[in-house]
DNA sequence: GGTTGGCTTCGAGTGCGCTCGAAGGCCTAG
DNA sequence: CTAGGCCTTCGAGCGCACTCGAAGCCAACC
C-alpha cells in the first residue's frame, strides 16, 4: 500500500534509433547488446518478468556514475538530445561541483524507460504527462494506468500495421524472386 | 519475362493512421474493415498470398471510379494529403473533362501500396525512389529488390523495438495491477 | 600560465509530413 | 440567373522532435 510511484524504472535501453528512417544502425551500444542477448533467449522478448528486468540492469563493471558523453555513447542518444530532454523536463540529473551532469544507474534506467515509451510511438507530451503523474503521487495511479493501457493499445495497433506492411513487402520480395531470380 | 514492373500493386488499404500519436482512430473505412476481416482469419496477417491479395481488392459494388472525397473517406487519407502526394509525384491520377481527379481500382491499389510503405516507416523520399525505379523499367529490379530488403529489415527492427516497448508497458501495467488492483 | 577539450546555457534553425487557406472554376438545383 | 458545393492550384504555415552553433566556464595537462 506504499506509494508505488517510481517502481523499478530501470528497465533497459532500447535501440534509440527512434526515427525509423535510418536502417536502425547507431553507434554500437553496450546496453543494447545486453538487451539483444536477453531478447535472443527466445527471440521475441516475452512479457518482462523480474528476472529479465534484473538481467537488463547495468553490468557491475560500469563506473558508478557517468558523464553525459558516456551516457550518449551507451544509449545512442546524442548529448544534445539528452540536454534537450532535460530542458523540457523529461529527465532530471544531478550535477557535480562544476555544474556538470552526472548520471547514476537510476538515471540511466529512467532514460531507458523514457526511450522505450518514445520508441513505442508515445509523443513527448505523453511521456511528460506520465512522468508528471508519477511525481504527483500515488493518487494518480488510475490515470497512469489508463495512460499505459491506451499506449498499449497504440502499440498493438502499430504491431498490426507493421505486420501488414511486412506481409506486403514480403509479397513483393517473393514475387520479384519468383520472376527475376534474386 | 515480360516487364514485371507494376505487378499487382492492388494490395490493400492500411489503417492510414500514419502518425502514431493518435490512438489509431480515424473515420471508419470500408477497406480497413475488409483488411480487418482478412487479418482476423488467423489474427496475424501471414505472408500475403494470392488469395489474400484477391480478398483485399475492392468489393464489386463500389462505383467503377471515385472522386477525391470518396477516396479520402475510404482510405482515411484527407483530400489535402492525396493532392499533396500527387504534387510530389507519389501518385498519379486521371482527370475528367472538368479537370477533376478520377480514381479507379488500380489507382486505389497504388495508393494502398504507398500507404503500406509509409506505414512501414519508409520516408516519402524512399517511396518516391521505389516508384521511380518501377517507372524506369525492368532493369532496375535489382535495386528495387535491394530497397525492399532494406525496408524489410527496418520493419523487423521496428517490430523488435515495439515488442520490447510492449513488454515494458505490460510490465508496468501488471505491476500496477498487482499493487493497486486494476 | 596557457591551451585544449569537454562541458554549460540558450536561442535559433532544420527536416519531415502534412495541413490549411485563398482565389477561382465548373456543375447542378431552385 | 444565382447560390451552393465540390473541385482546382499554389503557396504558406504548422507541429514535432530534434539539431546545431555561439559564447563562455572549468579542469587537467604540458
Amino acid at each position: 500500500m506504499t506509494a508505488v510511484s517510481t517502481l523499478p524504472e530501470t528497465v533497459g535501453i532500447p535501440s534509440a534509433g527512434i526515427s525509423s528512417a535510418e536502417p536502425h544502425v547507431h553507434p554500437a551500444s553496450r546496453l543494447r547488446s545486453i538487451l539483444d542477448s536477453v531478447a535472443a533467449e527466445d527471440g521475441s522478448l516475452p512479457p518482462l518478468n523480474d528476472e529479465l528486468v534484473r538481467a537488463m540492469r547495468l553490468p557491475d563493471d560500469l563506473p558508478e556514475t557517468l558523464g553525459i558523453s558516456e551516457v550518449a555513447e551507451i544509449t545512442g542518444i546524442t548529448a544534445h538530445t539528452l540536454r534537450y530532454y532535460e530542458r523540457i523536463g523529461l529527465v532530471e540529473t544531478d550535477r557535480d561541483a562544476a555544474g556538470r551532469r552526472v548520471y547514476d544507474r537510476d538515471a540511466l534506467g529512467r532514460i531507458a524507460f523514457v526511450t522505450w515509451l518514445r520508441l513505442s510511438g508515445m509523443p513527448i507530451a505523453g511521456v511528460s504527462r506520465y512522468l508528471e503523474l508519477v511525481k504527483a503521487g500515488p493518487d494518480t495511479q488510475d490515470e497512469r494506468l489508463a495512460l499505459l493501457l491506451e499506449q498499449r493499445a497504440a502499440i498493438v495497433a502499430q504491431l498490426r500495421d507493421l505486420q501488414g506492411a511486412l506481409a506486403v513487402v514480403d509479397y513483393k520480395i517473393t514475387t520479384y524472386g519468383g520472376t527475376c531470380g534474386a
